[in-house]
DNA sequence: GCGACAG
DNA sequence: ATCTTGTCGC
């Protein structure tokens, strides 16, 4: 007899036609230095340098889970000042689902990225640091990846947990942090049971125990990834994310007050 | 089979 | 993601 159906959720998009679509953005992928620019301690006269560094994040509302402001932070790579910001009011209807993340978060942040390009703004960002894993990802493409490809910039992906993969885990990586000839690094690579490389684990702060999770997005190798990640960290958190988590969520936080007055 | 699981 | 104050230290 054909049971009532679940009380569960029926996803709209279907789990299948997610992991095809991942699969199909995918064969653009590019996992190696691919951008026009130069990092200044190339030293490299000709090309022109990297300015502009965005960093994307999304604030929720502590009322209604649903309510999210999607934010677009750009420094300046060099003083590390924001010269651009851009947020953006929306209400979600997918589902949060670990390995599906981009599905829920990537269609605001790349409308507010197409809105700035859209208008020729001169902050455009040359490079775009996510909240959120790249290839550190059940099938190889996070957060990072899916705004790279779709917005063709160049991205690298920052967790601030570890997604587990591969036999990735709290104790492998505490066993790689900790093991003799790391523990003077501040940076350490993620390689899983199969041997394949996912990206790094860095202790951005001097003595800080928990690390960050860097990996490739788009465009970009993983030693530029952590070269550029090092030069824009002050704390924990690399800048560009940093400001973009501290402004959505105030953003975020003035928009709910607004909405207790009225 | 059960649990783990970016934000 | 979000619920949450003070507090220890440079």
């Amino acid at each position: 007899m054909e049971k009532p159906s679940e009380p569960k959720e029926e996803p709209s998009q279907s789990q299948d036609s997610w992991i095809t679509e991942q699969d199909i953005l995918r064969e653009k992928l590019v996992t190696e230095d691919s951008f026009p620019w130069k990092l200044p301690t190339t030293g490299s006269e000709e090309g022109q340098a990297l300015k502009y560094v965005g960093g994307v994040d999304l604030s929720f509302s502590k009322d209604d889970p649903s309510q999210a402001c999607g934010t677009l932070i750009v420094l300046d790579f060099h003083t590390l000042q924001v010269v651009y910001q851009d947020f953006s009011l929306v209400t979600l209807h997918v589902p949060y689902v670990p390995g599906f993340l981009a599905f829920r978060e990537a269609p605001v942040l790349l409308q507010l990225l197409e809105k700035m390009k859209g208008s020729n703004n001169p902050f455009y960002p040359q490079l775009l640091m996510v909240d959120g894993n790249g290839i550190l990802h059940p099938r190889g493409f996070g957060l990072a990846c899916h705004i790279g490809v779709e917005a063709n910039l160049p991205t690298i992906g920052i967790g601030k947990n570890l997604h587990h993969v591969d036999g990735l885990d709290h104790s492998r990586v505490r066993k790689l942090l900790g093991a003799e000839e790391n523990s003077s690094k501040d940076f350490i690579n993620l390689v899983g049971c199969s041997g394949r490389l996912w990206g790094a684990a860095m202790r951005s702060t001097q003595g800080s125990i928990k690390p960050i999770f860097i990996s490739i997005g788009h465009r970009i190798s993983l030693q530029t990834a952590i070269m550029i990640v090092q030069m824009t960290c002050k704390y924990r958190v690399p800048e560009p994310i940093r400001q973009a988590d501290i402004r959505s969520r105030d953003y975020m936080r003035k928009v709910e007050i607004n909405a207790k007055v009225k």
